[in-house]
DNA sequence: AGCTGGTTTATAGCATACAGTCGGCGAGAT
DNA sequence: ATCTCGCCGACTGTATGCTATAAACCAGCT
């Protein structure tokens, strides 16, 4: 290994990048400029779907060679998408022995089921407190989409709708922050969540309208509290499931 | 490439780890079993606390290369290293350009604390809900060590004391999601607030003391919102504290 | 002088190669 | 037969090599 001082400029000679912060911001100001994504990005995606629905099951062994041939890439973009799973909750990281799927645990569940309960009531009492019209009747919108999908008794419609319209809450709030939290721990729930159970219906679409109707007016307290009583409920709901899930299976 | 269909199983033959669940569990229970850390480990924990204090600044470069070389090791673990940093926020990563260290803005700041303030009040709640007398005489032990260190002056032990004071306020309350996303946003709350301000000194610990108080009768409510109003002040301190230095800077 | 195009080169992204480690299996001992 | 020890293969961890790309440079033009 060379042996540089950990200090001492590496005197590449050579040129390096600029700073962001020396961009010459005179020129018209270059939006983002979509570049093509790298692999690592689409193994990330892949893989994490495949986690979601299954198709690899909690506590599997992920194997990178196998991975990597499955998906066409080489193992390098697999490990680096691996590390970003881990961190984000969804494989366990073992030295020496590879990536496991995350097992599940009830007591886990139940405290990202109580987390996103904080998480997503104070996003709906901030985005009560600045409301505008258009947002509101963008909600409006969800509403109404949900409400379709309820009496064609679309679950995947309705799924969606369910999810845009609680990430149109979360926008609203304007914090950032919160947003990738909850978005976190949301991603989470949901796949906890699935095997078991489907949305609850009906009754979650008119706590939602009532939710709705207070950000419109602007209060804040009760929005916050609205929302806090609609997750509560699918957190019962979630386990009253678990719980007849577990009955069946002792069943049968 | 070899051409398997995606779902068909690679037929590697060989054995595979068995997986943890197969484990046979009538042996004693072995403990995690202390493995080495990987080099990727290290490497995170380098590049994190040489972002932490400034030796690499906001919105410059990282050269894999350099990094590399700085740190005895190959490009491979850094990149890995890289991810998780990335996906926790202390660098973005740019397609083909590679990784900057995150620029943080005013805005962000905000976001972090008012999140900060709603997470760890939340965790002083439950805490104070199961609080036992060997957890609270802990606390009290901590708080002992801030005291003395206020009266000694002596600012590294403060900042010691006051987190392990947090964290144990956390850890009491169970909730280990809860824990994670604290401890997340926590650091990078550091980070902002490091380079402007010392702790608050007195007051936050008399703050802390009240708090202890409250999370001893196990007082919920009372633990909770004593939390919020102590975050809160920490949050008008940092702005405060910013604005001077910004005056500084302008007259400087 | 300032803009504009091609050229150069540092550097990220990806693939491949190598080495160390862990777990299972079987041969030999008891 | 059961237990122990060492071998063996699979797999991870790390290093290195190759390629594509994007930014700085520079020459020539306006």
């Amino acid at each position: 290994m060379t042996e540089w001082a950990g200090s001492v400029a590496p005197a590449t000679g050579g040129r390096r990048r600029r700073l962001p912060a020396d961009r010459d911001e005179t020129r018209a100001a270059r939006q983002p400029l979509e570049r093509p994504a790298p692999l690592r990005q689409a193994v990330y995606d892949a893989i994490a779907e495949m986690i979601i629905n299954r198709e690899l099951r909690p506590g599997e062994h992920l194997v990178e060679n196998e991975l990597a041939a499955q998906l066409g890439v080489s193992r390098q973009p697999v490990r680096e998408a691996l590390q970003r799973l881990q961190s984000e909750g969804w494989v366990d990281l073992r030295p020496a022995l590879g990536a496991f799927v995350h097992v599940p645990t009830e007591e886990e569940a139940d405290q990202l089921l109580a987390t996103r309960t904080l998480l997503e009531s104070e996003s709906a009492r901030l985005a009560a407190r600045n409301s505008t019209p258009e947002q509101v009747e963008r909600l409006r919108e969800l509403q109404r989409a949900g409400e379709k999908a309820l009496s064609d008794d679309d679950q995947a419609a309705l799924v969606a709708a369910n999810a845009a319209l609680h990430a149109h809450v979360v926008s609203m709030s304007g914090n950032k922050v919160l947003a990738e939290l909850i978005a976190l721990v949301d991603r989470r729930v949901r796949w906890y969540y699935a095997p078991i159970a489907r949305s609850r219906g009906r009754e979650a679409w008119n706590e939602h309208a009532e939710l709705i109707e207070m950000i419109a007016s602007r209060n804040s307290r009760r929005a916050g509290d609205l929302m806090r009583r609609h997750t509560e409920r699918t957190r019962e709901s979630y386990h009253q499931r678990r719980k007849e899930a577990a009955e069946r299976e002792a069943l049968g």
